[in-house]
DNA sequence: TTAATAGTGTCTATCAGACACTATACT
DNA sequence: AGTATAGTGTCTGATAGACACTATTAA
């Protein structure tokens, strides 16, 4: 909806986390309007400029997380403008976002959270909003490449199979254990040794986040064998 | 300038280009208002949802080039809505784009190329751009790791050592020419030799773009020696 | 005891970076 | 002739992927 040069401009968040192995994503249904009972992601009108905090602001009454938390990862997607935009139709320009957070985290107030494959299955999602959730998911997969943002999706301390099982959920892939480990404890900052206190612990490896942003070499995701590449044993 | 939640979107873009071994952009004089006389980023306010339509018009009448050429990548950065963006305290937000043209390609209507370095040097630019200026020259400089857009900016037919001066001016470093030649070699469909009709022809080897856009494995920069770095020989 | 998983060690193919050398062009 | 640049060949260190093996845990 626009007129004279000016535009409505909204913000849509994509909530993504891992539940039980699976990349997941929070969603809420559609009570009015053309396409009711569909679905969409949580969404609001933007009334100042300050958009990183309109963001936060959606993320907080819908996900139930807090703006500066240890296990979440916030970051601008890009503008949805023309026909196809999540908004079509309705609003004129939706700025998009892409949020990671981890299950023990996220308390979904409004919606629930949809299995990503069950989404696409399903096609349960609002016109314009599947682009948007590509983008993101893309987006996401590209940042486990090259930062340590998967840690905001297990919860404190893991073991290092926890944290592989992420990258292998988000990715759609099986990760070689060994290659993984070596490869993860390699890189300085990435995650640090848990001190064993308790003597008497048995079991996988502990660690906590490190302090590194970027990983140096960055650990590229096998060669495209996508979907149902992690099906096979 | 905003009310009851409606915004005035402007396109800005930073059209970058290389001309003498440096890195360039595209800048226009501010005749009025309070920065009257600075400098600032082709730009215009979008009548309609099409962003990227409305991108390529910013790019046509400030660049004179076409919509669909050859030398030419256009891509959205991101959208700056907060106090400190381009268009801070003058309109609401902000849509930004990147885009690299060849030199042979711009013809610059209204403004004139700025070596990035004199930018920054002067501190020209207008409150807000040198920030979208610094993530769009980022942007390009991860894009030439993973992809081939450095080839729009080397008119065809183009020598390897040409394609490496491309190289070598957006990411500040000096290359050594026969690992570079190897690698770019080694790509399939990033550069395809060009048919030498003229056996008489002597000199470096033509090439001229190829049609791959992605390069598998990435060609990444050298561990950042970066301002300067391609000063010492 | 057996099966599944965690963790260590090691081998190999590949690639980036460095260097030596030859060929060509311009002065 | 001499210098600069284009292009080829080759070596070395780092890394990814694969596999073998041991240790631990849960049934």
């Amino acid at each position: 909806m626009t007129n004279a040069g000016r535009f409505t401009v909204t913000v849509d968040v994509a909530v993504l986390t891992v539940r039980q192995g699976r990349l997941g994503v929070l969603v809420e249904r559609i009570d009015s309007g053309a396409a009711a009972g569909a679905w969409e992601l949580p969404h609001a009108v933007v009334h100042g400029p300050a958009l990183d905090e309109a963001a936060a602001a959606v993320l907080q009454s819908t996900a139930g997380v807090a703006k500066a938390h240890d296990a979440l990862f916030v970051e601008q997607l890009r503008t949805y403008g023309d026909p196809s935009g999540p908004r079509r139709g309705d609003l004129g320009i939706s700025v998009a976002y892409v949020a990671l957070v981890g299950e023990s985290t996220l308390v979904p107030t409004k919606g629930r959270v949809f299995a990503l494959d069950d989404v696409y299955e399903t096609g349960v999602l609002a016109d314009g909003q599947d682009r948007l959730l590509d983008d993101a998911v893309e987006r996401v997969r590209s940042k486990f490449e090259y930062t340590t943002v998967a840690t905001t999706l297990v919860a404190e301390p893991f073991t290092i199979p926890e944290l592989r099982r992420v990258y292998e959920s988000v990715w759609s892939v099986t990760l070689h254990p060994a290659n993984f480990r070596r490869k993860v404890l390699a890189t300085p900052g990435f995650v640090v040794p848990e001190s064993d206190d308790d003597g008497e612990r048995r079991g996988p490896d502990l660690f906590r986040r490190g302090t590194a942003a970027l990983l140096h070499p960055a650990m590229l995701r096998p060669v495209e064998t996508e979907s149902g590449a992690r099906d096979s044993p």
